[in-house]
DNA sequence: GTCAAATCTTTACAGTGTTAGGATTATGCG
DNA sequence: CGCATAATCCTAACACTGTAAAGATTTGAC
């Protein structure tokens, strides 16, 4: 059983200092911005010396890119969580996504941001969560776009949440107006581009939309 | 006339101190990122002591908010430059925005990043500069959009090359097709979005999906 | 020429991430 | 059980950072 940690504990081993160094690590992540988020630090929360958390991490780094691997399954749990509805599938994820962002925006910010090498480099892991997010998504534009279209469409959606992700955390967007219709307007500007803008190449004019879920390429 | 900076000078007064460390602090961010912009290092490139910079910034963050003031300025004036091609406006806008970003990746990030206080707190140098970019991308759309959409339109245009660039500078999108065409076709299928976006038909408003407030599940 | 202001210097301090080596506890084997 | 060993945590120390304080050198005004 994990030691509560944060408490005095009165054994000489911690029992969970891994863990107990991730949620530290999130709490100061949150409450401090990603700037702020120093090894020793940390350490002082969970009431450890800082180079007890050598022996589970090998860098303060590898701390950061624990939670931004954290942060990535969070985000494909909830854009899978998104409710399917098949007629605006773009605005529920879109919302979902944008959540998440607004939920957790030192996290996002960390998890995109350029302050810790390590996680720039996208590890293994960091890939296949991201890229699972990015098929939950294009899995739900896949019923109202042909194929061929499916690649751009994926990347323009997920570029316009990233960036209105971004906007919104780090507060640039000052309308004074509801903030939610404001991102689900934007959103539903969005869903009309991707309906309308389908007749580039593809040469067929009714197309039934394939429905088998063959895997995009 | 300013010294040649970086060369051993002879007089013990530098003379035009204060752009040489922008401009070495310039070097240092594109050559070796963000995180990498320290005021000792910047000072060595000089041929300068470390406290000397004191005279001329009130810290290390006032540097990198000089160099966010600049790029902020290079911006806005690429995007002036641009040519108004009044049938595909957003895409050549779009296009030089996603220039700029591409042209000084590491830039870009200082101005939205999160490592340097100063910068994300916006000065009203920043606001000013930053609000102009806006107008000019916003003037584009001015000619085709009624006005009632023109706030939403314009937020649509700037979280999506805000995002799209990016994606781009952290290498997120690995497709080896031509980057030049991907981005082109991303901003066309945005512009049909915004031609055909104007009636705004958004009748289905589903439930608001719970937001996820996700701590420490 | 002289004095004051501006500029650059060395020195020093508190903080950081990290390494090395010693103390303490848990674990597995006889 | 008893004991070797490995795992875990500790303190001490190093190189580094941004910044403050105070001394040296140059510029410019009178």
């Amino acid at each position: 059983m994990p030691r509560p940690a944060k408490k005095p504990r009165k054994s000489y081993h911690h029992g969970d200092l891994r863990n107990a160094l991730l949620t530290a690590a999130r709490e100061v992540l949150e409450e401090r911005g990603p700037s702020f988020l120093g090894l020793r630090e940390i350490s002082r929360r969970v009431g450890v010396s800082a180079p007890s958390a050598y022996h589970h991490f090998p860098s303060r780094d590898a701390i950061a890119l624990g939670l931004a691997e954290q942060g990535a399954a969070e985000l494909a749990t909830c854009l899978a969580a998104a409710p399917a509805n098949p007629s605006g599938s773009l605005l529920t994820y879109g919302e979902a996504y944008i959540a998440f962002v607004r939920a957790n925006p030192a996290l996002y910010r960390l998890m995109f941001g350029e302050g810790f090498p390590a996680v720039s480099q996208h590890s293994a892991a960091i890939r296949a969560l991201r890229e699972r997010s990015y098929d939950i998504m294009k899995a739900g534009l896949e019923q109202r776009l042909p194929a061929s279209e499916l690649p751009i469409a994926g990347l323009f959606l997920w570029a316009l949440v990233h960036g209105l992700g971004l906007l919104l955390v780090d507060r640039q967007i000052v309308r004074d107006g509801d903030l939610e219709d404001i991102i689900r307007r934007v959103l539903t500007l969005a869903g009309t581009g991707l309906l309308h803008g389908r007749g580039r190449d593809d040469g067929q004019s009714g197309p039934p939309p394939p429905p088998p879920g063959t895997r995009s390429a």
